[in-house]
DNA sequence: CGCCTCAACTTGTACGTACATGTTATTCTA
DNA sequence: TAGAATAACATGTACGTACAAGTTGAGGCG
């Protein structure tokens, strides 16, 4: 009386070698049952066995050699030649030198390549890298979500990632569809953060401008309405600017150029990240006016160095690095048992320069 | 009579549908024929030609569904499943945002994923990691030799990526044993420049500390003593210091002092690399000496920015970014067929600031 | 004793057959 | 005409056989 009558024999081949393989019975190096014996053994024909070796050999657990025999490929320490795919929005600017370095200092330190891709914040290309990494035996993917705010168009690629057993972590944003191992930075609050440090100061009219594509740009814009509402202040909608991944070195200088000119205009800004506060602080110069002393500015990310710019810009700390590291020991230690589905989520911090004064 | 009768007959058909899939005979996405289509065309058995099938599933070029066929997973102009690994001996430290930043902004541009490794500088993690590319189907390889100045005791491993038709670009430094396209910089001028500008300054009495482990510190001593000789001027042997990976990080510091204590001290330090210079410095200060007033320092790479650093290091120009980005190019250009095996040596430049004086 | 041959064993290639499973389009039925 | 049944065709799994090719060790020969 046969257990399971609906599993192939092929698969019950696999299994077996398996358990051969990573319960110790048979050492990195050794040699495998011949084909012959597995054919005897399980009384299939020496085509079913072979078949199992076949994709075994794909997955990479064996190797034969003919005339010799087939032997383990599998080293339960060597994690040498497994890969982790990164699979972020951006590399370029302040990601790359940040999260990846912090990423790469671990998986490189553990034994592990990193095979990096960016998506640019396109959703196809998401997916095509997503295709990509289920073909090349990766076990692992830690993913900045593409266009977070908007639905999650890849869920299927992801269950499927799953259901192979692809260990997921998640970083700075993720998929509320799709349960898995994060490392976020609490957006809400940093925004909240920010534009309570501006209302403190006195200012009333303070702009805001999101990018909204991402889920933490939207995060970051609930904080700031947050915030309004907690100190009782009128927000107008008018001062809050949306914008995404299309028109991102435009739409702040445009948006805050518009906001200058009108006649009842803005004391602050709070921006989504300092690379758009950059292009609001040169709107505000190219008006002729200075900062902080006629327009406050808040940015986001702390990912321009102070000693090079002009203005130093006050900021919400991102912590970059530690994320990273995090993330990847998050993937190590699921990969290698430690932990199951690990999730944290950092506290932004204010870092206060010179491109605020109160009023 | 058939033309070569050695060749397996699974092998006549696995040539059959790439000519297909690569002449666009079969578009990306169409059906082929069927697995029985080919069995009368051939005139071989269909388990054969599921075999030829099965083993281009496996590289990606085609995948079958139950039922409804087996279609072209080949598309011209995608390479977006393609993997590119870059082997470098350090990713911390200067090499991280700069050729590699390069590296990646071309590969990503087009389309290509990345595969990072690093060796630490150890010969078998060197190896592993080459096996580790073998098995994951990579079609091409950067790579910066490890402990270059050594045998090239992984050249079968080599040979093999050779043959099995993946790429290789080397960087910085090349194995004189393979022959392959390569992006190097001229360590010898640079160090021949370097050298030239001390003594040119009136410095006699010049101390060069190398790491000659790898290719590129043996070249920079070369062109160091050939200064010497240009110029006429006595190099004295004592005053060259030579280490390597493993005692880099104390080295440096310990011959400086050792030097700077002796009774005939050096006026002047030629440095390995910029690393290197700011422990030569450190060791100077540490003596109670003062650069450039008391010594003459001259770095390397240009790795360390002169805004955060209280003194402002003369060194030798490294274009790391350059670099990165024409060796993808011309990884690129090796997998789309516009080039056979370019080569290029960079020229170094001096980047004279304020840690030399003439005397 | 050293070398060579060969048998035994391993995987590789190739043929044939049969039936299962999933997809699609046609045909038949209500 | 809409829906169900079915035939035709695709790949998936599994059995069997035969011979080729590479490796190894035992035995025999000089």
């Amino acid at each position: 009386m046969k257990k399971t009558p609906d599993i192939p024999k092929c698969e019950m081949v696999k299994r077996y070698v398996r358990h051969l393989l990573k319960d110790d019975i048979i050492a990195y190096g050794e040699k495998l049952p011949s084909e012959h014996d597995l054919t005897e053994k399980f009384q299939v024909s020496r085509q079913t066995v072979r078949q199992a070796f076949g994709e075994l050999t794909v997955e990479g657990l064996i190797y034969k050699e003919q005339g010799k025999g087939t032997f383990s490929n599998y080293k339960k320490g060597a994690k040498g030649s497994q890969i982790v795919a990164v699979v972020t929005t951006y590399l370029s600017g302040f990601v790359f030198p940040g999260i990846i370095s912090g990423i790469e200092q671990v998986l490189s330190d553990e034994g592990y390549m990193m095979l990096l891709s960016n998506t640019n914040n396109i959703k196809e290309r998401e997916a095509q890298y997503l295709k990509s990494v289920l073909e090349h035996n990766v076990v692992g993917m830690i993913i900045e979500p593409t266009a977070s705010s908007g639905p999650n168009v890849n869920s299927r690629l992801f269950s499927v990632i799953r259901e192979k057993g692809i260990k997921t972590v998640f970083i700075n944003a993720c998929y509320d569809d799709f349960d898995s191992a994060y490392v976020l930075l609490n957006d809400k609050k940093g925004g909240y953060t920010a534009t309570e440090y501006l209302l403190q100061l006195g200012h009333t009219r303070i702009a805001g401008i999101f990018k909204t594509d991402d889920k933490q740009g939207v995060n970051r814009m609930q904080g700031f309405t947050d915030a309004f509402r907690t100190y009782g202040a009128d927000g107008d909608q008018r001062l809050i600017g949306e914008y995404d991944t299309a028109n991102m070195y435009d739409y702040p200088y445009m948006f805050a150029q518009s906001l200058l000119r009108s006649k009842n205009r803005p004391t602050a800004f709070f921006c989504y990240n300092d690379q758009c506060a950059l292009m609001v602080i040169q709107a505000i110069h190219d008006q002729g006016l200075s900062v902080p002393e006629d327009i406050s500015v808040v940015g986001y990310d702390d990912s321009i160095s102070p000693l090079n710019s002009e203005v130093k810009l006050t900021t919400i700390r991102h912590p970059k690095q530690e994320m990273g590291v995090q993330a990847a020991r998050f993937m190590v230690d699921m990969l290698e048992g430690r932990a199951e589905k690990p999730q944290y989520t950092h506290e932004p911090e204010l870092i206060v320069r010179k491109s605020c004064r109160n009023i």
